[in-house]
DNA sequence: TTTATTATTAGTAATCATTATTATTTAAAT
DNA sequence: ATTTAAATAATAATGATTACTAATAATAAA
């Protein structure tokens, strides 16, 4: 028989692991990875999965509910989907939100490139963060062969 | 004895993996990842391992010879370390160089942020190049679950 | 409310890029 | 030529992420 329901597909259903990893990262003022998360979401649901946390950032990500930051091969979240861009700190690899700095860019604003159009970006600013640098005696080696 | 060499520490010795290696990432325009440069490199060199050729990446890009490009959890090099960002397409995954950006941001051209000083940066613009949106009917599903 | 349907989940195994290890090789200093 | 330690090749290990599958539970239909 015929439903009504006007999405073709699939239907999206509501569940309370949705919610709680959504929640979770619009609580926090920092940027956890999949596995931080876990940890934290298992407090509330103790018999969540590994694999149904990257899911559903995974798919709160192609919504557009989250952002996704990659740091040194690890993909951290971000709850916080509007226009800023992040500084990560080379020594403790806490990662900063920059606000104020898409607005001066021209191309950022137009959206537009010869190669195509910008559905999305991402900044990131790489550099010792004042609380590091301030335990430095001299600054580290180049070469340190660490990721 | 006392050396007279002025390097503290460990002498970096001159090898052809080396200056192969850094050869092809120049006379490329592309980005080729770690396992493509490892195919190509061995070529050359038939019995290079994949550990080195990892190994010598990780040098030159702490040495700021090339520049590594995160895509979808892969690490793309690039011989060109002069100032640009990137679009990557959602679709064929190529990764295109834009430049003329970087003069306008003030941020990037002072260097300066309140959290630290940029030592380094990485822009990267996503969307359907020209190519791609030339052959696509409609535009694709948003949650298409891929990475 | 009960039943049927199927999206979602938990648990686990598999994948795959990257890193670590170690014996061997080799560039360069003596 | 000999020495020495940096670099390599080969391989194993790691660890984040994905794939798989049987069980569960959120909706729709009866």
């Amino acid at each position: 028989m015929i439903t009504n329901n006007k999405n073709r597909g699939s239907i999206e259903r509501i569940t309370c692991q949705k919610e709680i990893i959504l929640d979770y990262l619009k609580s926090v003022k920092t940027h956890p990875s999949a596995e931080l998360i876990f940890r934290e979401v298992r407090k509330k649901l103790p018999r969540i999965s590994q694999g149904t946390v990257y899911r559903i950032l995974n798919n709160l990500k192609n919504k557009d509910k989250v952002k996704a930051i990659s740091v040194g091969g690890i993909t951290h979240f971000d709850g916080d989907v509007s226009s800023h861009a992040h500084f990560i700190c080379q020594e403790c690899h806490n990662i900063y939100d920059i606000f104020d700095i898409c607005q001066e860019c021209q191309i950022i604003k137009e959206q537009k490139l010869k190669v195509g159009k910008i559905k999305n970006y991402q900044i990131y600013f790489y550099g010792y963060c004042k609380k590091c640098r301030a335990k430095m005696p001299r600054l580290p080696k180049k070469d340190s062969n660490r990721k």
